[in-house]
DNA sequence: GATGAATGAGGTTTCATTCAT
DNA sequence: TATGAATGAAACCTCATTCAT
């Protein structure tokens, strides 16, 4: 019986993940609004009706999109902050996560664009948890000027830039194009660290970066 | 007489400006869908069915804000790569330029995530227009390169993190923090061209400011 | 100064009935209430609020071509009755007649299935001549009978029927067609005039018909 | 479970044909443009809304009835032109029968006048069906011609004759009014055949004529 | 006489949401 | 669980009409 209900559980969480990952695409495809229930529920052979048995409201469907994002998003970064790397390969790491989780499922990046939609009280979680997220960002930036390999110069703001270039990228990506997912991160992470480095010790590094790449 | 027409005319293109203004407040704040003609009208002191004296639809008022700003855009890149200046003062120029008009007037870079939801005819000269602006955009950066004076790499992949970083500045900037568009501009500028000198190029460039340091 | 009130007044009127043709012109290509006031004033060189120094309502403008439409058709039908032809020869020319009007200007035909538009005191009214004109089409074919030239049966209907033929040609009629009112008028009035003759041809043609069923 | 989806498929389609019902009737009565969706759906006691689960919009609607009631009438002329009878007969019966569909259902003569209203591609299909029904009509015509039973003349005027006859019909007949849609029939079939015979009495009254004129 | 501008009533349409079956 | 059917709120849009200039 125990099983059965597992069981039960299992397909209905499985039947959720595949309804969030649908809306998610149509969000970020036609955006929120434009999305109908009823093209979410084709697409999956069901009808709108049917929806509500696993969602509360379209907005809360949004919402969840969000979360799950997010979540994925956190996750991976928070695997790269506990790693016991260089702060450079961490960023590097960090960026190149980001861009995976951002060009694969759940989209954050265009969904992040539709936050103002939600009701106040969903929006308050989204923000807390992108903020999770940011926090944990900056404590990588942060890490690599204590150990002096970036430079001190207008943190918050280098961060938001980093990760502007990041969630821009929906923008011009696409999955068919010759740009991989790996490719675009690994240009994108070379780049925006670059940057972070600065004057005198900016030097440095690259001399210590050619020597690694000699080997 | 003809000043009679005239100054109708020009009370006529006032209005219609002060109406894409509001317009584009409320799409960035709101979002397009949710962003009534009733409130944009009652802001504006006049009646829903009036606006349409002005404009044909409400879609084609997004239009017309994608349009205006990105002209705007475009005239302020123009200008800047024609002028006589070091690639660098140049891209310095053009980021802060840019980052000027995105967070000021008919806010470009909120509105840009909403092009999705133009048709298809509109959707193409928004594009041609933006395209517009991300060439001559890359030309600056082509610049650069060939003077030697940024590392020739990724560059596209490289201008889409620029713009990326700056467009998404919207996204956390508020016009009441005490982060101005100046400030925020100049630390953009100098950590997003510091990541384009890279390597050899960038050691000599940095080797002469260093010099110009030592002054 | 009479004179100039008097040419004031004809400058007036005919303004007035240039309107009114170019009304009723789009009320019957596009129906009273796909036609737009703003597009008879354009094709009149005026705007939509000058019109209103002529016309008092939409309505008022549809109501005066039905009475411009059906004061044409009576004044036609007028002349016919009192002419001094034969029964045969006046149902004809009432025939020919009406056609000429129907496929001209004022297009009574297509108007007239737009009398409901009107509200009841100025469908009232319209009706009332309306009848004027069937009345006397009537007359007509009841002398034909008093003289016996038309067999007495279903007279009303068969009057009906007549009205019918010829309001329905506006359905199938173009002017670009090579078929001229004239012509029309001509084959229509010789088909309606002979079913009106009734018996005798009819006992022949029955008669043929009883020989042919004999076989 | 078939037996049930046919269930709810034969209410679904009982829906929706009394919907084209009302629809029909609304508008032969208002007009297409004054008759509104809320009337409509009250009579059905329906809401607006819910209108659009069977139909897709009120142009939509119209197209329907249009195309529901030259169904009608071309299957009923169908089967009379099939059956063996007469020319004559058969002609009679043509008339009859569609005199007998547009006094009852779907009111075809008064819609027909709306067909403007329509969008250009559901003209043109409304327009493919009518004629169809034409065509069909002036087969019989021919035959009788080729049988020597009506005279070779103005076949298609004299067709159109007898459609307009009987298509005006609408604007006269009262349901409630003494005249039956059997007898309004028999008489237009009688007047309406009488002409079409033509040929000896004709010339006979032409003589008459002739002679008049010569006067 | 004419017009630019503004209005507001009214209509169609869309869809998230509900609920009996 | 799933769904067909119904709902109603809310939005966009059109246009005849008015009026100051």
């Amino acid at each position: 019986m125990s099983s059965k209900k597992n069981y039960r559980e299992i397909r209905y969480q499985e039947k959720k993940i595949s309804i969030l990952q649908s809306a998610a695409r149509f969000f970020s495809i036609k955006g929120y609004e434009k999305a109908t229930l009823e093209e979410i529920a084709n697409e999956l052979n069901m009808t709108k009706g049917s929806l509500y048995y696993y969602i509360k409201s379209k907005e809360d469907m949004l919402f969840q999109c969000h979360m799950k994002a997010l979540e994925e998003a956190n996750k991976v970064l928070e695997l790269v902050k506990q790693s016991d790397l260089s702060p450079e390969i961490k960023m590097r790491n960090a960026i190149m996560g980001h861009i995976k989780v951002i060009t694969e499922e759940f989209v954050v990046g265009t969904l992040r664009q539709q936050e103002l939609l939600l009701p106040q009280h969903m929006h308050e979680r989204v923000v807390r948890e992108r903020d999770k997220f940011e926090r944990n960002f900056l404590k990588i930036l942060t890490e690599g000027i204590k150990k002096q390999v970036f430079e001190e110069k207008d943190v918050k703001m280098r961060a938001y830039a980093i990760l502007g270039a990041i969630n821009w990228i929906p923008r011009w990506y696409s999955p068919k194009g010759k740009l991989t997912p790996e490719k675009i991160g690994d240009a994108m992470a070379i780049y925006l660290i670059n940057g972070l480095a600065g004057s005198v010790s900016f030097q440095m590094r690259r001399g210590a970066k050619a020597g690694k790449r000699a080997d």
